[in-house]
DNA sequence: CGCGTTTGACCGGCGC
DNA sequence: GCGCCGGTCAAACGCG
């Protein structure tokens, strides 16, 4: 399912902004030592499960602390290795005008709405109308009757699971984060020309799901929304999943 | 044969 | 109430 992982490389724009639910944190990766905070705010209990930025906790300010140096920055602890797959041959990038080996962005941003919607915003999140998501407990497994199609209908569920969104300049839609997904569903959104895809973990008993589109204004950019958190741990093994000093998520800043 | 993808249909939320 | 739209389902299909 995955295209296979050429580099294990996620790249970053030099300054890259992390966003977070209409915060915007600038991250000054100026020196060979660089750092960004992420102020979480109370009401948003989320953790940053595909870079292993664990935060649940509200009001805490969660530091990532980037080390190395040079263009080629390391962030060591973050785990599990959040790997995009992006062609390593130097000619599949000429058409981008720039090289996305050398050069890629991602914006991070959070949110426990009820509802996705990974528009074309580019910088934070919409809130989505939470009073209307009425959970009525009473609502569930319901069978449409006289229907074409019998099918089951399973309770919907009403309120969301904490959403992790980030946008990606990449060539491939789908980024390696260590786990296993399994596509249920495309979409063509409305004034979009790119389609919408849904995957769901394939782990039994893990509900999470992810969504990945193509940014409108620019086709480059990857939306990828984590909805959920995972039960277990990736699917690699876990001494490839935790960074050694030698495997590691790389940075271009 | 098992697993993953594709794709059209269905369902519910929401705005008007 | 109606229609639009996003999200999900599931049969069909493809591939190893």
């Amino acid at each position: 399912m995955f295209p296979s992982t050429t580099s294990g490389l996620v790249m970053m724009n030099r300054g890259a902004n992390l966003v977070e639910n209409h915060q915007e944190i600038n991250m000054d990766t100026t020196n060979s030592h660089s750092s960004f905070n992420l102020q979480q705010p109370s009401h948003l209990p989320l953790s940053f499960s595909p870079f292993g930025i664990q935060n649940n906790l509200t009001n805490e300010t969660t530091t990532c602390t980037v080390r190395g140096g040079g263009d080629h920055t390391n962030i060591s602890h973050l785990r599990p290795p959040f790997s995009s797959s992006l062609p390593q041959e130097h000619g599949d990038h000429d058409h981008l005008g720039e090289s996305s080996a050398q050069r890629s962005h991602i914006d991070l941003w959070a949110s426990n709405d009820k509802l996705g919607s990974a528009s074309a915003s580019v910088v934070g999140v919409e809130r989505m109308n939470h009073s209307k998501s009425r959970t009525n407990p009473n609502n569930n497994s319901l069978l449409s009757v006289g229907g074409m199609r019998m099918k089951k209908v399973k309770a919907r569920r009403k309120v969301r699971e904490p959403r992790f969104c980030f946008k990606t300049m990449s060539e491939v839609d789908v980024l390696d984060d260590g786990y296993k997904w399994r596509k249920y569903g495309q979409k063509v959104v409305k004034n979009t020309q790119h389609p919408r895809s849904y995957y769901r973990c394939t782990q039994e008993n893990c509900r999470v799901k992810k969504r990945i589109e193509r940014l409108a204004e620019d086709p480059r950019m990857v939306i990828t929304t984590y909805e959920g958190r995972h039960v277990h741990s990736p699917s690699h093994d876990d001494e490839e999943s935790q960074p050694s000093s030698s495997s590691k998520v790389t940075l271009f800043w």
